[in-house]
DNA sequence: CATGAATGAGAATTCATTCAT
DNA sequence: CATGAATGAATTCTCATTCAT
């Protein structure tokens, strides 16, 4: 039992976890959490049932794995419009700035339809579980929000944002509108077919609604 | 058999079904609705199991009448930045209609904090249920939509906001923005005070974040 | 309330009591007895539920009462090729003998088509229930086999029948025949269509299926 | 896994299954199909509630499984006046023809004697309960009835019986002489103990009630 | 008498989890 | 390690029967 059975051992674990999280994927995908069995899930592995908690203690420990591994593609897909970035590259910065911005919600777009199965999952069954779940997706917002609030002040500190909105308020209602703009566009098909969707959402994140030029009211 | 026996019976029959659905309303949302049994809602709506089914034809029905309440109630709250009222007052239009976005912002933030329950329970547990409730939900942000993107064709019209954003996609957007921000302030015990929160979004909604009299970057 | 009202009233509980028997046999032929509720039974009676249990004090006493009614049909249709007519007409009787049995088998078999629903129901439902019931049909077949013993005795006693066959043994016999014929062929759609069933069944039972002239190995 | 542990496990479970059989067939004998509960036919067979449902799908598929046991039972025994036999032994056919008929029937009433619950539990349960029991019972006459026709058949061959009577009519009111009979000799306790019961049924579906030697009077 | 709302004992069935093989 | 048979708690929904109006 020298170190090379040990991996190959822990090889075939790994493959054998793999599988089981592929299997459950497909499985709450299709039945969603509540109505899919552990039964289900080890039958579309390929694997007896008993070897499930070989691999996860309970049901909803898998869940929470494959909610978690989305949480974290979504979470390092936003971390680009990062201040290393900025500060690498000064005098570019501002030019760029908005570009970045559009860059980044582009590949959270992207990442969101390659993984339909997983997004849809996850706003169907992500809240109502378990307090620690709940936890979990309150983390996610909350590090998604920080990496937003951060490239906020990055644009206030280089003079293009505005400096009297907080920047976490802000940050959360970018998220909020992607999120809600995405999921419609997604699973609504009843939603017209609207060109450059996300660089409308990004301009209208950044620039508003309002027509420029004109005081629009505001008290 | 009259007419008075009658109505006694129906306004009886209509506190019982009251009672069950603040019975349903509490439990649901302190256990969740699949925690939640049929037996715990009529033990404290305090009648028998039975009764329950000449109410509801089965548990899931008790909870799309919560639902949909709720979702009635803000989507009448959401009805008010109306054309009519714009038509009525044409001059005063303009001056007053980012005010009247606001108020009605204001009138959605008030019914989230005293529904704290319901929002808790709609956000936790209607998109996962089945595909009525799912539709229930689409439906209910159509509907929010709409009425949104109604009002900004209309300050389109009032020559107070853009044309090259689509209202459709801004009202998503705006929605989002709302409800992530909502939320976040309702739920998540981290977020820090931040005064006026809801005028700081419709701000945000409407001139965006970018630093007004500049060009921003746009693409 | 003299003794009009009082018939005025007893007229009208009969009619209730019909009413609801009437629907029971429908409801019961429809459903069976296990699938239909009382709820199914006052619905298609035209009246609340809890009248039902003004007139009969459980839910089997009228499929009894439904059950005990066919039986008395039946057993009355069968009471007919009795001493009663042959000593009328004593010289006449033997010749009229057969003939006698064949008609009243015919009654039967009218009795039978006539009542579709009430035999199924009784074939399909009167025998698992209850002790009752069960005692119910027993004494049913003792009735009928009294009669055909009699009738066959009869016969014996005229010198048209054998003595050396237990009279009550060849009633049940009898009894048995015709049933399984009946129902064969009143539910068994794969049944090929015979002329002059009931006829062929009675020659059988009168003159055997051996060919007559041989002794056909009798022991 | 190799074919050893299969083994060991199919036995196991064909063992189980049995056990199973077994205590529903007690169960439902005594308090009949519907008063028995899942839970009285594993308590019985002394397994917890779930391993019912590892063997049955249904309360009814185990009920299913007995009836058609024990069809299967009587169908083999009824199989035995064959034209092969007949065949086998031209010249003895004609002589022996009644003797193996009164044999068969022997059989069928030694098989009713020494599975009385069955019997019981057929005759009370096995018609009121579905449509596919309702069929397997058509289905199980059916078998009956055409192996008695094709004996009846070869009888009319031989020359030993009648061919103006419909094979078919006959057997199948063969079976319901026999059946009633037995039913009646074997459950009413006031049924009178007669000597040679089958053979005089036998004698009597052979040879007729009617005095031989005399027309009988039929029409 | 008639009504129909209320009752609550039940029963079938499911499924996460365990554990002997 | 893997297996899959066994477990039994838990839950929804039904319906005969009662009884206040």
């Amino acid at each position: 039992m020298g170190p090379r059975t040990r991996n190959r051992r822990d090889q075939a674990k790994d493959e054998r976890r793999a599988q089981l999280l592929q299997a459950a994927r497909q499985v709450f995908s299709t039945r969603g959490y509540h109505a899919a069995t552990v039964d289900d899930i080890t039958r579309a592995a390929g694997v007896a049932k008993g070897t499930f908690y070989l691999y996860f203690a309970e049901k909803r420990h898998i869940f929470y794995e494959l909610i978690a591994g989305f949480f974290e593609l979504l979470t390092r897909a936003s971390m680009s419009v990062s201040e290393v970035d900025a500060v690498a590259a000064p005098d570019n910065a501002p030019a760029g700035y908005l570009e970045r911005v559009m860059q980044a919600a582009e590949r959270l777009a992207v990442i969101f339809r390659e993984n339909r199965d997983l997004v849809r999952l996850t706003y169907r069954e992500s809240m109502g579980m378990d307090d620690h779940l709940e936890s979990m997706v309150r983390e996610f917002y909350r590090g998604m929000a920080r990496v937003e609030a951060d490239n906020l002040r990055l644009g206030v500190r280089l003079g293009l944002l505005r400096d009297d909105i907080d920047p976490l308020v802000a940050a959360y209602a970018h998220i909020g509108m992607v999120e809600r703009v995405l999921l419609t566009w997604m699973f609504d098909r009843s939603a017209p077919v609207v060109d450059g969707l996300v660089r409308q959402v990004i301009e209208l994140a950044y620039h508003g609604m309002a027509r420029p030029g004109r005081g629009g009211g505001a008290p």
